[in-house]
DNA sequence: CCATTAAGTCACCGGGCGTTGACTAGCGGC
DNA sequence: GCCGCTAGTCAACGCCCGGTGACTTAATGG
């Protein structure tokens, strides 16, 4: 019999990179309740059981997921006075394919379960929102990146809870002009 | 043995309306993945079968639940004038407590479970997203809507994630004044 | 005061989850 | 060309979940 088509070399660095990005796309899709270590396994090929060996418990292998995306930082990349429209692109058009946001999209994701609040608002906090603040920065730094923060979430969650936006090309550019003056004011005032 | 303190006098209705509140609490704290029936009965102290038994299935029970606060209409009601000012208010310092907003947040809980996410996706639209729309009106009013409902829903998750928000003081203020004109700002352009 | 009916409980099922220890199979060194 | 080591599998465990049918108990009407 023929069954293992292609039984993946022996390497157990290059499958436990790859069992740590199928565990980030899974997460970045659903929710960490939702996602099955079995789930993940499947995905890379494997056995369940070898993702507990590799990554310990489930809450471990989040950790490193969250480890290794640098969530934030793909913000701050990027002139400062092109924030707004760089930021209301990407969340309103490429949030369906690879964003660069997607460490932000794993936490947001993840907000309803208690299992894994508690490392969402620390790694929130410490990665995101500090950092964020500090490169905001001006008076009253910590609110305004708090502000701008909250509707970047916002517009991904409403982006998600409707599947797209539900509104025309034309809305949509409407919509990106909009958020891309109120991020930017924000963000500058 | 008094084990019974309290046999809770034999009343299906009302028993019926305890544990739809309860549960109504309850998922408006916690994800719908994270409320078991049995945590629902526990509060009102009846079996967990009696809540099946009367709601039929979870999905059913949340059904209900969600049939049971009216979703948005909160946000329309009082002067269009003041919209900025009142919301503001309402999520930065009435979140915790018994928010008319409830029902925004049920849903906002459960947006990581998938097995929620349709019920949530068509209640927000119908109960939500459309009404408040029609209520914004004006030019791009479906755009202005949508950008308003997701910094609302936005300022909403940052308090959860945070457990309020981590602000002194004077920069709530600060914040409560920023996102008043933000808002109303949408409302009126 | 008892029979009937509805309100509520109890034990239990099937299923899915994360996790574990025993096992198998492929690669590197002698 | 065999051996040991390790990457990977397999079966199973314990747990908790939502849901169901049989049972018990309290109120009610005659």
């Amino acid at each position: 019999m023929f069954c293992h088509v292609a039984p993946r070399p022996r390497n157990a660095e290059a499958t436990r990179a790859a069992i740590l990005t199928a565990a980030r796309e899974r997460f970045a899709r659903e929710s960490y309740d939702d996602v099955g270590m079995r789930d993940i396994a499947g995905d890379v090929g494997v056995d369940a059981a070898l993702v507990s060996r590799y990554f310990g418990s489930k809450e471990d292998l989040f950790v490193s997921v969250l480890d290794s995306c640098d969530n934030g930082g793909e913000l701050m990349a990027g002139d400062r006075g092109d924030f707004g429209r760089r930021i209301a692109h990407e969340v309103i058009y490429e949030g369906k394919s690879e964003s660069k946001l997607k460490g932000l999209l794993i936490l947001l994701r993840s907000i309803g379960s208690t299992k894994a609040m508690e490392l969402v608002q620390r790694t929130g906090n410490e990665r995101f929102f500090n950092p964020f603040a500090a490169w905001v920065g001006g008076p009253d730094g910590a609110v305004r990146a708090r502000l701008a923060a909250a509707f970047i979430m916002g517009m991904t969650v409403s982006r998600e809870i409707t599947g797209g936006f539900g509104l025309s090309p034309r809305e949509c550019e409407e919509m990106e002009r909009r958020m891309a003056v109120i991020l930017q004011d924000v963000i500058d005032a």
